[in-house]
DNA sequence: AACGTGGCGTGAAACGATTCGCGTTATGTA
DNA sequence: TACATAACGCGAATCGTTTCACGCCACGTT
C-alpha cells in the first residue's frame, strides 16, 4: 500500500542508494533532488522506520520514566524534554511508575525491549538496580533531579544544587531574624528531600545557630501532604515565625491551610516556597520562592542524551550537570523577631 | 551483538518458524518449549521489534495527542490510557501540543511517520483537519473528551455527557432555591465548555426559569483563570448566591479567591465544582462536585482503540462511548433564597 | 490394512531501508 | 590531449523476523 523507496526508484529512474543518500542529507545532483522531491510528494512517501531501524539499530525513540505524571514538576520536565527531543526527530515514550520501584524496573525492561535509543529517568528506586537491563544493553541513561551514587560513572545526570538552594532560602529567613523556622520536606530517603534538609541545617550551622527541631516536618510532596503538614505546624504549642515549603504541590496545600486558619502572610507568618509554577503568579503574587530552571533542566537532560547518542563509537563521557537555582524575591517574607532565640 | 532467533535455532536445533510460532503464543511440543525458554534466558534474547515491525507493519505503539500535559484532567487520562495499553504490550508516545492547532497537526504527522498503530486525541482543533494524514493512512483514531462532528463515522470517541452533568449540577442549585447562579466556564468554542453551558441553560429552561446572564463568565480552564473569574463575580454589584466552576484547575483558583475575600462556604456562598481530584479531599472535604470517571474514560478509550486494532480486516465499526457522571454530595451547597428571582 | 486427520516442524521468500565497493562522468591541470 | 581527482550513481548483500506451503508422523476409524 504505502510507497517505498523502490517506487521512487522506479519513477525517477534512480538507484536506491542515491535516494537513500539524499533522504539522509547526502549530496545529489540538483536535477535528482527535484526528481526525488516530486516523487516523494506524489507518492506521499515517508521512510519506513521499521526497515530503517532494522538496518541502523536505532529507533529514534527515547524512554522517559518518572515517579508520577501528576506532579507539576515532573510533568513540566517531561514537557521540555519532549519538546527538545522532538525537534531533533526523537519521539518520547512516557512511563509513569507511580512511585513504585517494582513497576519502575518493569518499565525500564519494557523500554529496553522496545529498543529505545536512550532513557531519561527521575528515579524512584534509590539504588539504581532497575537500570541494569539498560546498562547491560548499552542504552545511554541520563538521570534527572535525583542522583544515584552507585551508578556514578555509568550514567549522566542533571540536578539542581538542592542543598545550595535550601541554604539560600534558609539564609534569607535566618538573616531576616527568624529563628523558629518550620520546614516542610519531602519523604525521608528521597534524594531531593535529603539535600534540602541538609541545606537547611547548613545555613543554621554557618551562622552558629541551632535548628528548631520541632519545626521539621517530613511530608510527601503532595498538595494534601502540604496541607496536613502545615496544619500540624500551626496546631503545635509553639508557632513558627516562618515556614519554608520545599515543593510547589505542598505549597498549594499549605497555603490553603493558612487561609483556613486566617493566618496572614507575611504579617503573622513569613512564607517561602520551593519552585513556584507560573500559574501561582496571579494567586500568590507576593510569594517569595526558590526557582528551579525547569526549562534548562529538561533541555540539558535531553541534550546530554543526544550527545551520548552522537558519540557513536568513542567511549561515552558521562557527566553530571549541576544547575543552580535563584531566589525570586517577593514580599511573603519579612523580618522576624531576631531576639527570640539564642545563638549557640 | 544481541541474540537473534537464528542463535536460538542454532542452539536448540529447531527451525526458525517453530521458534517464531512459540514466541507468538503458538503450540509447540513441551520439550521444545523448554529448549527455547532455556536458550532465550541464556542468550538474554528479546524479539527485535524492527524486524517484527517490518514484517507485520505494526509498531505496538500508540500516539497520544493532548492540549496540555499540565492539566490535571488530561494527565490523569494519559495515565490511565498508558496503563491499560502497556498491559497489552503497547507503548505510548505522548505529545503535548500546547493548545496550538498548528503544533497539533505537526504532531499527528510526526506520529504517523513514526508508524504508530493508532492515535488517541483530545483535540485542540475544532474541525479535525489535523487528523487527515492519519485517516489517509488508515490509522485508527479515538477522540477523547471532545467530539468533532465532521469526523463522525471516521473515528471513535469517548466522552462524558457534559450537558447532562452540567444540567444535574445546575438542577441541584436551582432546586435548592438558588437563582443568581454564577458559572465559570472554559473557553468559548471548546466542546466541553459549550456543552456545559448548554446544560446550564437547559436546567433553567426545564424549570421555566431565566438564566442570570451576569453570572456567566468564560475563562480558560486554568487555576489562574478561575481565580480571576471568581474575583470578577465577587466584585460585581450583585453577588451570586451560588457558583458552579466547571473544571478542577479553576476550582482551585476560585477557592483561593474565596478565602482571600473571606467568603465562607456554604454560609455566604454555595460552591459546586466539576471534577474534583482525589487530592482535593483533604483540602475541601465538604466540596460538592460532579465527578467524571477518569479511569473509565481512559480505559474505554484504550480498549476501543485496541478493538479497532484487533478487527484486522473487517471494516472497523466506529462508535462513540458516552459515559455518565455523577454528583458527589458534599456540604458546600445549601438552600438559597428561593424567592429572590421570579419565574418566567 | 488403508486412509483421513490433526498436530508439529521446516525452508525459504519476503518486508524496505542502508551501505560497501565500485563504476561513470565532469572538472581542473600540466 | 592525457590524466589525476573529485563528485555522484548503482547493484547487491544485509538486518531479523513472520508466514506460506509443505512434509512428516501418529492416531483412530472403518
Amino acid at each position: 500500500m504505502a510507497a517505498t523507496m523502490n517506487d521512487i526508484a522506479r519513477i525517477t529512474g534512480l538507484g536506491l542508494a542515491t535516494i537513500s543518500k539524499y533522504l539522509n542529507g547526502g549530496n545529489v545532483l540538483p536535477r535528482n533532488k527535484a526528481l526525488i522531491d516530486d516523487a516523494v510528494k506524489e507518492l506521499n512517501f515517508t521512510v519506513n522506520t521499521f526497515a530503517r531501524g532494522l538496518k541502523t539499530s536505532r529507533s529514534h525513540t527515547i524512554g522517559v520514566v518518572i515517579p508520577e505524571l501528576n506532579f507539576a514538576f515532573f510533568t513540566s520536565i517531561v514537557t521540555y524534554v519532549t519538546d527538545t527531543l522532538r525537534k531533533r526527530g526523537y519521539a518520547v515514550l512516557v512511563c509513569d511508575c507511580r512511585t513504585d520501584e517494582k513497576l519502575e524496573k518493569e518499565m525500564v525492561g519494557f523500554l529496553v525491549d522496545k529498543r529505545v535509543d536512550g532513557i531519561l529517568n527521575i528515579p524512584t528506586s534509590p539504588n539504581g538496580e532497575h537500570l541494569q537491563p539498560a546498562l547491560d544493553r548499552g542504552v545511554p541513561i541520563v538521570l534527572i533531579d535525583r542522583m544515584i551514587q552507585p551508578l556514578a560513572g555509568q550514567v549522566s545526570g542533571v540536578i539542581v544544587d538542592n542543598a545550595d538552594a535550601s541554604r539560600k532560602a534558609t539564609a534569607l529567613l535566618l538573616d531576616g531574624g527568624h529563628r523558629d523556622i518550620g520546614i516542610i520536606l519531602g519523604p525521608k530517603g528521597v534524594y531531593t528531600a535529603e539535600q534540602r534538609y541538609a541545606g537547611f541545617r547548613e545555613a543554621h550551622g554557618q551562622r552558629g545557630l541551632t535548628v528548631w527541631e520541632e519545626g521539621i516536618v517530613y511530608s510527601d510532596y503532595t498538595m494534601e501532604g502540604g496541607y496536613v503538614a502545615m496544619k500540624k505546624l500551626l496546631s503545635a504549642p509553639q508557632l513558627p515565625t516562618a515556614v519554608f515549603v520545599t515543593n510547589s504541590e505542598m505549597t498549594l496545600g499549605a497555603s490553603i491551610a493558612l487561609s483556613e486558619k486566617q493566618i496572614r502572610v507575611p504579617e503573622d507568618l513569613s512564607f517561602l516556597s520551593f519552585d513556584k509554577p507560573d500559574l501561582f503568579n496571579a494567586l500568590f503574587p507576593t510569594l517569595t520562592s526558590v526557582q528551579q530552571p525547569h526549562n534548562a533542566i529538561g533541555e540539558t537532560a535531553a541534550n546530554l542524551l543526544l550527545n551520548m547518542l552522537q558519540a557513536d563509537k568513542e567511549p561515552i563521557q558521562h557527566q553530571v550537570a549541576m544547575l543552580s537555582t535563584q531566589v525570586l524575591p517577593g514580599t511573603s517574607v519579612r523580618p522576624g523577631p531576631r531576639s527570640k532565640r539564642m545563638t549557640i
